[in-house]
DNA sequence: ATGTCGTATCGCATACGA
């Protein structure tokens, strides 16, 4: 079973790129995060026709988030993340895929920093952290997949002082991400590439895709037993260097289910 | 401050978020 996240960065502008991604990369689950479109300008149809099943929770121009099945229906367990009912951002879906429970998540970039946007960030992975602990209680097969925008360790962004006061570096950041991997989660992409330098996402701006400036945004962790069937993990990084691209790449795991 | 995108809007240019 092969589960991957793809930050989309507007699923209908780049409906071209997703498809020919999707019929060459052959992924079994996809979590997609910005979508960048309204539940009602969701592509259902198109993905349909590839082959694929999906839930989504979707935003006007910003955000949302989408769980895709390859030749079945994802079950919705959660289409948001609990703690704040006045939190009305499309950042979190979840589903059951073939006996895996699938949280597909966008956690707030929280810049500029200090601010109020950073704050939301703290609140906001604070809250994934606290449902992340009752999914590891549950004992369930669970993937907690998507854009978590920390950076976890200097060596998961390219040699730079550009990012120095960027919310995602900073340490509280950083702090939160290694609080879920105390939980237990494993790191899909770090427990298969220990001593690699792995980004999956690279700006658009300043050349940073030309120059390979990148970071690693874009996260796939495990849960207990989910981690003793790992097969394979990667980044398929040919998919940002394609005309109209994303500025995240997909990043994927493949499991022994 | 800037760079580059995507989106929305009292639109052919600007603001905002990333």
């Amino acid at each position: 079973m092969k589960i991957a996240t793809f930050n989309i960065n507007g699923i209908n502008r780049r409906l071209p790129n997703l498809m020919a991604w999707l019929a060459d990369a052959a992924p079994d689950v996809v979590c997609l995060q910005e979508l960048k479109a309204t539940d009602r300008q969701f592509p259902a149809t198109a993905l349909a026709d590839a082959g694929y099943g999906a839930v989504w929770r979707g935003e006007s121009s910003w955000n949302g988030v989408a769980i895709l099945a390859r030749g079945m229906e994802p079950i919705l367990t959660r289409d948001e993340l609990p703690g704040n009912p006045d939190d009305k951002q499309a950042r979190y879906i979840e589903a059951a895929v073939n006996g895996v429970l699938i949280a597909c998540l966008y956690a707030p970039n929280g810049n500029p920093r200090p601010g109020p946007k950073f704050d939301y960030k703290m609140a906001w992975t604070e809250r994934l952290i606290a449902h992340a602990a009752e999914l590891w209680a549950t004992d369930l097969p669970v993937a907690l997949v998507g854009d978590y925008n920390i950076v976890p360790e200097p060596r998961d962004i390219y040699e730079t002082t550009s990012y120095r006061d960027n919310a995602l570096v900073q340490p509280e950041s950083r702090a939160l991400f290694a609080r879920l991997l105390v939980q237990g989660w494993t790191d899909a992409i770090r427990a298969k590439h220990p001593d690699e330098t792995i980004y999956t996402f690279w700006d658009y701006m300043r050349n940073r895709w030309p120059r390979n400036a990148g970071l690693r945004l874009d996260h796939l962790l495990l849960s207990h037993d989910l981690a003793r069937k790992l097969k394979a993990s990667g980044v398929d990084r040919d998919v940002r260097a394609a005309p109209g691209a994303s500025d995240h790449a997909p990043a994927w795991m493949e499991l022994r289910v």
